[in-house]
Formats: C-alpha cells, sequence, structure tokens
DNA sequence: ATATTTGCAAAGCCTTTGCAGGGGA
DNA sequence: TCCCCTGCAAAGGCTTTGCAAATAT
C-alpha cells in the first residue's frame, strides 16, 4: 500500500508545502522513498541512489529520511529481528507481517487484521500497529 | 505481568534445565530479569548487576541476556522511539502501550485488547503483538 | 549576500568478538 | 585435566555530528 508514484513536479509540490527545500538529492530519494521502496532501510536508500543519481552521501541519506519522518511522510519502524531502521512510506493504520525465515516484510490493512481495545480511558491511544510473525507459504 | 520472584536454587534450576550453566553472573542477572525487571535495557540490567553483584563486566551481560533469548526465557523487544534492545519476561501473548512522553512501556494482556486475523491461509501466524502509542494519564 | 545544504571524516552509541586468565565439572 | 565462562579491550555496525565547500533563495 503506497502512494501512486509521484513526478519530479508533484515531489517538489510536497517537499515545499511541508517547509522543505527540495533540492536534488532531497527529490531523489523522496522519488524512490515515496513510490516504489518497499520498507528500504538506509543501504538500500543509498544503494538506490547511487545507481539513479550523480552524487549523494550517506549523511544526506540519513538527513533526509529524518527530515521525511519529521514531517510526517515517513514512519519509522523497527523490528526484534533487526536493528536497523526500516522506513514506511504508508503512514495511515495498518499492520505487519514478518516472514521469520525471509525478514521480509508484508503489509497488512486495517480490514485483514482487526483490534478492537478495551482498555480504560487512562490509556489514551494514538495510533497503534499489529505485528504478525510466521511463514509465508 | 512477571514471573513470580525466584529463589536462587530455582534459578539454578531454571538454567540447568535450559542447559545453562548457573554461573554466579548468570544467575545474578537471572534474579532481576526474570523477577523484578520491567522491561530492561542492558543498561539497567548492567547498573542494576554493579549494585547487587560484586564483579560483572558488559560483555558478559550481553551474554546472558542472548542466552536467555536463545532459549526462550525472554524475548527481545525493539520500538521506533529508540535503537536499543528491550527484554520482556513475559513471553506469553501480549501487548505494549508505550507512553509517547515518558516512554515507559506498559503490559497490555491479551483480553484489554483482542486482535482478529481474516489473514488468508498462506501466512501462517505464530505470534503476534499489538504496539499501542499514545499518551498514559 | 545570506542562509541552507552537502559531503567527508570523525565521533558516538550499541553490540559482538578475540583472547588470556580463571573457575567449575 | 579439560572445557566453559568471564572480563577486558578492540572491533564492528548503525547513526549522528562538525565543519568547510558548494548550493539555493
Amino acid at each position: 500500500m503506497k502512494n501512486s508514484c509521484l513526478t519530479t513536479k508533484e515531489i517538489e509540490n510536497v517537499l515545499k508545502s511541508k517547509g522543505i527545500q527540495p533540492t536534488a538529492q532531497r527529490i531523489a530519494v523522496c522519488k524512490y522513498v515515496l513510490c516504489d521502496a518497499d520498507h528500504p532501510n538506509v543501504d538500500e536508500v543509498k544503494a538506490w541512489a547511487d545507481e539513479n543519481f550523480p552524487k549523494i552521501s550517506l549523511a544526506t541519506v540519513y538527513n533526509t529520511m529524518n527530515i521525511l519522518v519529521e514531517v510526517g511522510l515517513i514512519k519509522t519502524l523497527r523490528f526484534p529481528h533487526s536493528d536497523k531502521a526500516i522506513f514506511d512510506n504508508n503512514t495511515s493504520i495498518h499492520h505487519h507481517f514478518i516472514d521469520e525465515k525471509t525478514s521480509k516484510i508484508y503489509d497488512i490493512s486495517s480490514d485483514e487484521v482487526e483490534v478492537k481495545s478495551k482498555l480504560s480511558n487512562d490509556f489514551e491511544v494514538k495510533e497503534y500497529s499489529v505485528l504478525l510473525v510466521g511463514n509465508k507459504v
């Protein structure tokens, strides 16, 4: 579940609307991260950028990902099986299934897994997500 | 939701039953981690051990935690807000609520949050847990 | 002209590893 | 005795930071 792919112009507008200067590096990263990427970590973003952009440093990739998280265009995920941050361009409520063997992450829609809270009112829930672990056949 | 506190003898037996040599350091760590600890990270385990045990190295703490995870006495958790591993001595199905402001983790029982999966059969779910984020008042 | 961003390298955490010394079976 | 465990220090992986040069407004 991703944003449909955006043109360069559209990415520029998205960034500007969030108060982010649309530099060439940031646009390049966004092209991948907001469109084609599927739960990438920083290495994957860097690898894609190295192939599709003249020059970008790892520091700039980190910097850009952090900015995108700050303005809410993407979210950071962390799962027990890895200490690397993983990024998700789907910022609405949904869940994740991780294949034990391959570590591949599958997005699971809210329709597919239903969560009913009976928590007392002193827990003000702002967001939630289910992590499912198992085998995908 | 924790194991009720165990005597040294009981911890020794637990470790032996898992094929782990009950050394003094391991017993000390277990006293904290299997009983009193509430979602500790390694630093907290080390700090506790420094106060309650003559001498233990950070490497041994890491080593012991990894062993406890391997034999299933505890589980590793990771949450988006921190890159540190967090350990949970409750190994049965339950959920977690994180207070946005304090980062305190609350255990949520399966009774309090119900999960219903409508996933197709090619997702073989072995375990699952819900992460809730918000404010605790 | 001014402020922001980039790239590089260094530094900072968290965690693992190598190895010599020590202790338990 | 032999093997495993511990502690220390070094190394490794991920991420952030400092700063000078380059770029954008």
